[in-house]
DNA sequence: AAGATATGGTTTGCATACAAAGGATATTGG
DNA sequence: CCAATATCCTTTGTATGCAAACCATATCTT
C-alpha cells in the first residue's frame, strides 16, 4: 500500500515542497495571521484595514475605484464597506452627480488612528520580513510584485 | 527606526507598493485563480486538490495528519472532507483501534485522475512562474519557503 | 475504576473570495 | 424620446479560514 516516493522529493518531511501555490498560499496565510493578531486590538480586519489605508491615500473615491485598486471583488468589497460604516470607520456618501455611485471617506475615528495604524502595517512587515538581508527583502518584493 | 522613503511610493498609480502583505495576498490571489480555473472542469477547488496530493503522497492519514502536513485548520479541513467525500473523491474510514480517527483514503475515481491532476498543478506552477530564470524560480521558492 | 484531562472531529459564527443574478441609474443609438 | 445597453452596487450561493464551543472517545491520575 505504500507507492514508493516517485516525486514530491521530501525536504523535512513536508509534501508538495515544489509547489509554489502552496508555498504561497502558506506565506500569505502566515502573514495574514500575524497581522490581524495585531488589528485585533483595534477591532479591525485585515480587508478592513486595507480599505483604510486605500482611502488614505486618496479619500472620496468609490467603491468601484476602490476595488480596482486594492484588486478587491465588488461582491467582497460591498460586505466589507458595510461592516466598515457600521463600525464608523467610514462614511458612505452617494455621490449627488451620479446617484450610482457612492464616495467614501474615512471616519474621524479612522483618522485619529491614522498613524498609529499605518505605523502598525509597517512594523508587521519589517517584521515578516525581518529574518531577510536587506537585499533579499528587495528582491523578494520584486519577485512578488513581478507575479502580478 | 530607519523611516527613511516613507511609504506609498507610488509605482504605476497603485497604492501600497511596499506592503509586503498585500504583495502576498494578491501574487496568492493570483496563483489561486489561475489553478481554480484549471480545476473547474474536474469540479474540483484548490483545497480539495490540495487534499487530494496529501492523500496520494501518503494515504490512510487522519484528518489530524494530514491537517498538520498540509497546515490547514481542523475546522477548515473538516469541510473540505464532507464535500470531497460526498463528491466521490476520498473515503472516510474510523480507525477501529481508535474510534474518534478517521482514517482518508483516495477514491478510484481520484486515482484514475491522478497522474493527470498531479500533471496540471506542475503546469499550473510553471506557469505562474515562466516569467523568472530558473535561479529567479529557486531563489524565490527558498525565500517563500524561509517564510514559514 | 471514577473523575479529570487530552485528543479527534464536527458545528457555529463571522469575514472573506468570487461567480452570477438583480436593482437602480446613467448613457447611447435609432 | 425611448428602448437597448452599460455601469455601479448589492444580494445570493458556495467554498474557504479561523476561533470557540461541543460531542465522543481515549488516557491519565489518584
Amino acid at each position: 500500500m505504500q507507492k514508493t516516493m516517485n516525486r514530491s522529493h521530501v525536504i523535512s518531511d513536508k509534501p508538495l515542497p515544489d509547489c509554489t501555490i502552496f508555498l504561497l498560499a502558506k506565506a500569505y496565510q502566515k502573514a495574514h495571521g500575524q497581522f490581524s493578531q495585531q488589528l485585533k486590538p483595534y477591532g479591525l480586519t485585515n480587508y478592513q484595514h486595507l480599505v483604510l489605508e486605500g482611502l488614505w491615500y486618496q479619500d472620496g473615491q468609490t467603491a468601484a475605484e476602490l476595488g480596482k485598486m486594492l484588486v478587491l471583488d465588488k461582491a467582497t468589497l460591498s460586505g466589507v464597506l458595510d461592516r466598515l460604516s457600521h463600525a464608523d470607520w467610514i462614511v458612505k456618501q452617494p455621490d449627488p452627480e451620479d446617484r450610482r455611485l457612492t464616495r467614501l471617506y474615512p471616519s474621524k475615528k479612522a483618522n485619529d488612528l491614522k498613524d498609529e495604524l499605518i505605523e502598525l502595517r509597517k512594523q508587521a512587515n519589517e517584521e515578516l520580513l525581518s529574518g531577510f538581508t536587506l537585499e533579499e527583502q528587495l528582491l523578494f518584493k520584486r519577485f512578488l510584485w513581478d507575479l502580478m
